[in-house]
DNA sequence: CTTATCAATGAAAGTGATTTCCGATAGCAA
DNA sequence: TTGCTATCGGAAATCACTTTCATTGATAAG
């Protein structure tokens, strides 16, 4: 699932003809290897520990490569960082967030995804994307 | 129903020992009686053209002060700008939104609230906000 | 109706998170 | 191996707020 996601990367790479290169390597690497909802910070400081001359310019415009290509998608928590998740073939979630600790839980659910698309129906919009984020306190927090 | 949120934002002024000035009542003016989700630079703008020298800082305190009296809530479209809207006793919704011309249409749906509420249940969080956004295109510029 | 007081205002400076610029590097086709 | 450019990384620029600070003005006291 890791390597077909570098599959997809490499592919996506030749088709617009841009090129391989160490760093779009090691970004691909430390971006598989993580947290699924990473913030462009957080991944430049993981990769940075590693390679200490890698740069934030570099690990941004990789990311956003990563969203063209279909293997990312950027989501935005409302906390003023950008983060950027994994995005699996044919998958879809949303998500329930934890506003103390900032964990993140992905949920999908049928129902609700139908009752969406009915309203946007009934409404005459042509939907292409939709946001349902849950946000509270996690069992844990909840002591 | 305009009166009455004028009623709320002054009985919050009094409560909190601010004061009533020129420009509160302006831009309370200029807030409700324009789009339901404005930006502050928007409102800041349309509310320059009549009064020249009135302070962006000013709109955006004024605007938080709204949100903090119940009258307004500040959300999230995406587009990187924050947008404000007016708040009615007891009342929610959630938003269609047109991505190509920015159209808002709001929407309240009982059963994807129920929904939601025992998806956080079963996940053990205690929610206290959430956000459902539907991003398409709207019947008009459908054509 | 003054005056004194201190919150409110507006212009400008400061922030934090990107986003772009630019001279130096390094894939890769020839 | 070479030469052409895409990429890189560090720095500068943007963007959308957010805070600072000297001045102004709402209000309570006299
Ligand atoms: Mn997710
Ligand atoms: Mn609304
Ligand atoms: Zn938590
Ligand atoms: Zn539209």
């Amino acid at each position: 699932m890791k390597q077909a996601k570098k599959q997809l990367f490499h592919d996506f790479i030749a088709r617009k003809g841009l090129k391989s290169t160490r760093q779009r390597d090691l970004i691909l690497d430390g971006f598989l290897s993580n947290d699924r909802h990473m913030s462009i910070e957080e991944l430049y400081l993981a990769l940075r520990a590693k390679h200490p001359n890698i740069g934030y310019a570099t690990v941004y415009r990789t990311l956003k490569l990563f969203s063209e290509s279909g293997i990312a998608r950027e989501i935005q928590f409302g906390d003023g960082q950008t983060r950027f998740e994994h995005v699996d073939e044919g998958e879809h979630h949303d998500h329930l967030v934890c506003t103390r600790c900032g964990a993140v839980k992905e949920f999908a659910n049928e129902a609700i995804e139908k009752l969406q698309a009915a309203i946007a129906e009934s409404h005459g919009y042509l939907v292409h994307t939709h946001k349902l984020e849950l946000y509270g306190i996690c069992p844990k927090c909840r002591k």
